[in-house]
DNA sequence: AGGCGGTTGTGAATTATTTCACTATTATAA
DNA sequence: TTATAATAGTGAAATAATTCACAACCGCCT
């Protein structure tokens, strides 16, 4: 087992996992790496050496129990222990991130959602309590909020974010796509729609 | 100027594209590889290997003329051409697109939009008119529509995309966590929400 | 028990990407 | 005009990620 885990392996890892989850409802119990390897179109030698970073978690001459595998992934991601996230800026976006299934089976709750606007606060949205912006900094304290999904406009990105920072927020998802400064301890990730498109386009 | 142009190195040109924007805006006129990276928090020889792929913009011992700069990598990109969009599914994450102002700054035209909810079809939404999904191939061929943004649930997921092939769709930007199988023309690149915060739990 | 086909885990090789470090060029100040 | 400081462009070196290829091993069959 080395030392330094390569960050796509992570990323790709969730991959392993989603995948995994739908084998197990076909019902299938077991999966070589080459037959793995195929579906998710990476090749078998990636497959393996990535889960060896972790651990041996195959039979030789027998492939991976599917059960198994999906459990071990789910410890390496820390998926079985749940994370604490709140949603700020409850545009279109946010109310798209509020609605997403997909979170809470990665162990994400969501535990406050804050908007700016007189019609949302105080009122239930998808029946989570909206609360005022203004209040991020004592909610977020007070429910040991530790992630934040950034979906205000441009204009304010920089100023919420500031306050996240002040709040004790550790990690930010930034849907906006303003570059935040903030301090070098809080971890950042860009999601940047116009630019996957961009990229997209440019292979065409 | 070589042949093979890392696709990380693309995927980085948007990002200066945008700055150079910002910069223009504060009235910036030059700006030097080092304090652009600094700012972009690259490192400047990164900066300039990623424009060396393209040919020479930049003046030695003064650096980079910011109008001229964004105009070529504007053309690197393909921004001065118009693509037609279409988007697929008008839930909270399909509406959140169709008003994303930074699309048409790149380029991309909304040119038809699709749902399958009779409260939806035959109106207009943010000014567009939403057809139904069944007319999928006639509007995009008559159209010429090259992309389209996947946002529908993730059970209607495969069988839009296949649609969306037989219409002669070039590229889709997959916002399902529903892994795509169509042909190897097609140009698939997945946006995976869930995936984006659990990488960045992880490095927490 | 022994052999065989299939499959993992992994060091080594390869390929891709980033950084280094230096040259050539330009602007500017004396 | 010449010297000096700043800065781009780039081949070479370093680092990172992926693939190759094969030994070691497992399960099953006879």
């Amino acid at each position: 087992m080395k030392k330094i885990i390569p960050r796509k392996t992570i990323q790709r890892l969730l991959l392993y996992y989603r995948y995994l989850l739908f084998l197990l409802q076909q019902g299938t119990k077991n999966i070589s790496s080459t037959s793995f390897a195929d579906i998710l179109e990476i090749s078998a030698a990636q497959l393996r050496k990535d889960l060896s970073y972790f651990g041996k978690f195959g039979t030789q001459g027998a492939g991976y129990d599917v059960l198994a595998l999906r459990d071990e992934i789910a410890k390496i991601l820390g998926i079985d222990k749940e994370r604490k996230v709140c949603i700020v800026g409850l545009g279109n976006l946010g109310l798209a991130l509020l609605g997403y299934k997909g979170f809470a089976s990665l162990g994400f709750v969501v535990t406050a959602i804050f908007d700016n606007s007189p019609q949302k606060i105080g009122r239930k949205i998808k029946g989570f309590a909206c609360y005022d912006i203004k209040e991020l900094i004592p909610v977020v304290k007070n429910n040991k909020i530790e992630i934040a999904l950034l979906t205000v406009p441009s204009e304010a990105a920089q100023e919420v974010a500031r306050r996240m920072e002040d709040a004790g927020i550790k990690a930010i998802l930034n849907f906006t796509p303003v570059k935040l400064s903030l301090s070098k301890k809080i971890k950042i990730n860009n999601v940047d729609l116009a630019a996957e498109l961009k990229t997209l386009s440019y292979f065409l």
